[in-house]
DNA sequence: GAAATCACCGAAACCGTTTTTGGCTTCCCG
DNA sequence: CGGGAAGCCAAAAACGGTTTCGGTGATTTC
């Protein structure tokens, strides 16, 4: 008189499958985790039970077991997500490759500031949901790395900080912001502006270092006039041409922090009734998709996000596996010369 | 003689707080809990000696014998990672900030393709890793969904399928084409093309629906030689603009599928030297963020990614809440004017 | 004043794995 | 033929929480 409408849901752990091979549970476990104290054939009946049976071991009880979590959490920080550059997802892209190449899991959190990106890295690692960490977007002096390292837990950056010493990868922004500066002044430009990415981060200081060195090498005089401090949240590169043009600076070329300030600048220009890459010449960053599509296309610098991820999972891969060494990777960053880095005039 | 260089870790453990507390282990469980048959003066003791150890639950162990994560995956579809538009990571935004609002955790998982997407529904799944999925790209048919019904598994979609009845928010994709395909006649245009998403997808014929709807409504007459199926990797706007008017079609008007085909369409018409706005109007699909900045600025339709988030993160919490009722939201979407949709000629 | 109720808390079972321990064969070597 | 090694496997002890169950003392009820 059963009731078939009920149905009771299979069981799907490892004592169904020590059951089904005939065997005991830690024979199962041993078959199915490789040790090789397990008999050829015993092995291929288990596999075949949990087959069968479509057992997969539960992941809070084997991470409660073994004390680790096989899992990389990768931390976006919020407040450049809805500005459209593919930043994150192509680091993502290449880190999961490198990682679920070596049978780790790669996990994504969101924190919505700073404060809270701090308190998700604490919880995460309290809660010991993850063996590593890494997030991107340093800073000259950041707490994120300052608490994870107090607490010696793995982590990797993408960016350096100034005043910690820890393992990254980052682009060669010095190299990056001299060759801009080095190109502009060789198109004769002599008053080059400089739209940088907010002060807080560690690279805007690299790529204005690399700036400045660019222009003394061509034998300008670096004037902090000419830069202006972008936020994409509340200056856009538009405003930033305003506030310059305002101050009565009036660059010929800008060299800009990002591609998506460059763009917004141009917009600015054209509000002041200038033509960009005709009266005023602009190089970007990173080479966002749609770089190329704007009108004029933009001189940029290349920025292989996949391969950045990948080479983050690797050195992951090789640091949960025991190697401490400190790894401190730079990768080049190669202009895309296209239109909008004009000739300068005769000022 | 004991060697200081030598750290022994603290143990942040339910039993330090017990100790510390001088309670037993399962008060302290009962206090953190928020369970009532516990003293208050009791509960501030436990609540302050777990605060001094800076203890905090691990969650694996509480996940194995609660028997639920407290936590919500959502996948990003992998093909459409690289391009630009923001589409993900607006509505993580969003249905992060509601899921936390009710205690929940998101994490986010990515696939390498539509197989993969697959197979790490399951592993989440099977391993038990997480009380609920979010997906989105849905199919006319998908075997995701076949999957998820079949095992009683709560999910939710952006997009529907034709196919099953299931839970989901979308965008009113039928109105959207018919609102298109009307302002375009009403501008006079007879000519009308299509540049679609992938066909895989099943928003792509719901828009294809309404583009049709509005054309009838208009009186003219729907043409399938003006549609040309875009895939963002391989075929952008750029080449399907090439490909219609090889085949001898000229139309005076485009209709988008997304912003990016839109602004990847004007490129290949400038190639054949028709000028975007003027000579072929274009419409897209999605408003992203460049959209008001390329040139003409592109007359697209709204899309509050991070409205959408929230939505969907509460009517997950619903979901998770023990209310499994089926809820099916549509969500409007105005059309944003801008330069790119000109009059037709008198062709 | 006995019985029933209530508030609070500790002991112990349990969640599903992995790993340690040790036992039983079988094999090999002297 | 005895002893040690090797191969294979089962039993049981973790892992760190949550939840059930039951006990104690205080309070209320009849």
């Amino acid at each position: 008189m059963s009731d078939d409408t009920e149905t009771i849901p299979i069981r799907r752990d490892i004592r169904s499958v020590a059951r089904a091979a005939g065997v005991s549970v830690s024979t199962v476990s041993r078959a199915l985790n490789g040790y090789n104290d397990v008999n050829a054939d015993t092995r291929r009946r288990v596999q075949e039970a949990a087959e069968e049976l479509g057992y997969r071991a539960n992941h809070a009880a084997s991470t409660l077991r073994r004390k680790q979590t096989n899992t990389v959490t990768f931390m976006v920080s919020k407040p450049w997500t809805k500005f459209v550059d593919p930043y994150f997802l192509g680091i993502i892209d290449g880190l999961e490759l490198a990682l679920t190449a070596s049978g780790l899991d790669l996990q994504v959190t969101m924190a919505r500031d700073f404060d809270a990106e701090l308190s998700v890295i604490k919880l995460a690692v309290e809660r010991d949901r993850s063996d590593a960490l890494i997030f991107a977007r340093t800073r000259p002096e950041d707490e994120r790395i300052d608490w994870l390292q107090e607490r010696g837990f793995p982590f990797l950056t993408v960016g350096r900080t100034l005043k910690n010493s820890h393992s990254f990868v980052d682009r060669d922004q010095v190299k990056l912001g001299r060759d801009a500066a080095r190109r502009l002044a060789a198109l004769g430009h002599k008053r080059i502006g400089h739209l940088t990415t907010p002060l807080r981060y560690t690279y805007t200081h690299l790529t204005t270092q690399g700036v400045r060195e660019g222009l003394e090498t061509a034998g300008l005089a670096y004037d902090p006039q000419l830069d202006v401090e972008c936020f994409l949240s509340r200056k856009t590169g538009e405003e930033a041409v305003t506030e310059l043009f305002m101050r009565g600076q009036r660059p010929t070329a800008l060299i800009c922090g990002n591609d998506l300030i460059a763009i917004s600048a141009m917009e600015g220009l054209r509000r002041l009734g200038l033509k960009p890459g005709e009266d005023v010449a602009l190089i970007g960053c990173d080479d966002i998709p749609v770089a190329a599509h704007v009108r004029p296309a933009l001189t940029t610098f290349n920025l292989d996000l996949e391969a950045l991820g990948i080479k983050l999972g690797q050195m992951m891969v090789a640091r949960l596996g025991g190697d401490t060494s400190l790894r401190q990777e730079l990768i080049p960053a190669p202009m895309i010369i296209r239109q909008s880095d004009c000739p300068g005039g005769d000022t």
